[in-house]
Order: structure tokens, then sequence, then C-alpha cells
DNA sequence: GTTCCCATGATCAAGATCGATATCGCGAAT
DNA sequence: ATTCGCGATATCGATCTTGATCATGGGAAC
């Protein structure tokens, strides 16, 4: 699933141009990468919860020269599956 | 950020009613639900990608009565950040 | 606006998993 | 059709994962 398939989506659901529905898409990810860069936590129940959270992690490799990367604290953010996620069954 | 906040941005940049925006967001992430359910992955660019992946763990512990509790393979939803997302400074 | 209900956070340990890097091929997005 | 983000890959330390229970607050009903 790709953002098209999510405009297609909206725009069965409700009287709205694909063009529209693409608008909202990009619309709300954009707001939700602003409060993620922003630290603040997104949470949706049912569906999950974006948290951005500091990472100090250790070191990773280079795979070209096969010698160690110091990996810099940064940030991550981690999304933690709402309950309606969780219990997937295994196909 | 909750799912109000989402709305409220909708209607603040499209002519709709707060009501309406909350439709379009439950309408979305139920989309999604139902992608990542079906084991679909969800990706957009720049935002990141939603890739439900098969988890075998091995086991956890209860803390009540301290007894370990065998995790089942089951299956969890990882998010991984866009290039939008990444290389946030650290504050 | 106000109230009620139930999803979520925090907590334990230990083992599975992630993340960062560089390059290239593929495919998302325009 | 063009552009440029993403997956795959290797290593290994940091981080996530599970279950039970209470407190908090998301969010929906009134």
């Amino acid at each position: 699933m790709i953002k098209i398939d999510i405009a297609n989506a909206l725009m069965q659901a409700l009287p709205i141009s694909k063009a529209t529905a693409l608008q909202i898409v990009d619309l709300l990810t954009n707001r939700m990468k602003q409060a993620l860069l922003d630290d603040e936590r997104i949470e949706i129940r049912g569906f999950g919860v974006f948290e951005p959270r500091p990472r100090k992690s250790g070191q990773g490799r280079n795979i070209k020269t096969g010698q160690r990367v110091d990996i810099p604290k940064g940030r991550s953010i981690r999304f933690k599956q709402g309950k309606d996620l969780r219990g997937i069954e295994v196909k």
C-alpha cells in the first residue's frame, strides 16, 4: 500500500477528487512529521503510538570498509502498535 | 498530538467540518490497519514505512509471578522512519 | 461541555531484533 | 519518463518484546 492507494480509499469513501485526497494524505503526513520532528508523540488509540525517543546506540559498521563507525546519539521514532494491530495471527 | 489535533490541522487547511476531518482520520487509520492486518506493507516516501514482520522472540517474564512466559511467534509492525524523519537533531 | 470506559504506560528479565554505514537496483512520487 | 527515496547487506551493542495490574487520559457517547 502506497500513498496512491490511501488516496483512492479516501476518494471512494468521500465525495472528493483524487487530487484532494492526495492533498489530505500529504497534509496529514506533513503535520505528523512536524510533530515528530518537534519531539512530540502521536497517539491514535487502537492504531498505535509514534514516539520520538533519544537513541544512544553504540557503533555500527561500514559495509564497504568493514571498519567500525561511531553512531551518534541522534533520535529515532518508535511506533508501538495499538490494540487493534496486536495479536495478529500468523498466517 | 492525538486524533483531534490531526483533525484540527485538517479542517484548518481544508474547507471541511471537524466531524468530517475526524471521519477522514478514522478512515485512513482503519484502512491502514486493514492493510497491516492483511500483512501488507505501507510505504509513504519521506515519512516512513510500516512493515508487518514475523516475530519469533523467545521468552519473557511475568512480573507478577516472576515466572518465564513463552513469547509466541506472532507478528509485529515495524515502523521505519523515512528520510524526512531521520537525522533529527538532538535538542 | 461533561462523563464514563477502556486503551496505554510503567515494571521485571532475558533473548530476539534494531540501527547506523555505503552502494546499487528498484520503485514511489511527480 | 525522470527523480530520488528505500531495501539489502554485516556487525554488535542498545533496545524492544511478553504478561499482570493500577493510574492516566484518549475519545466517544451523552
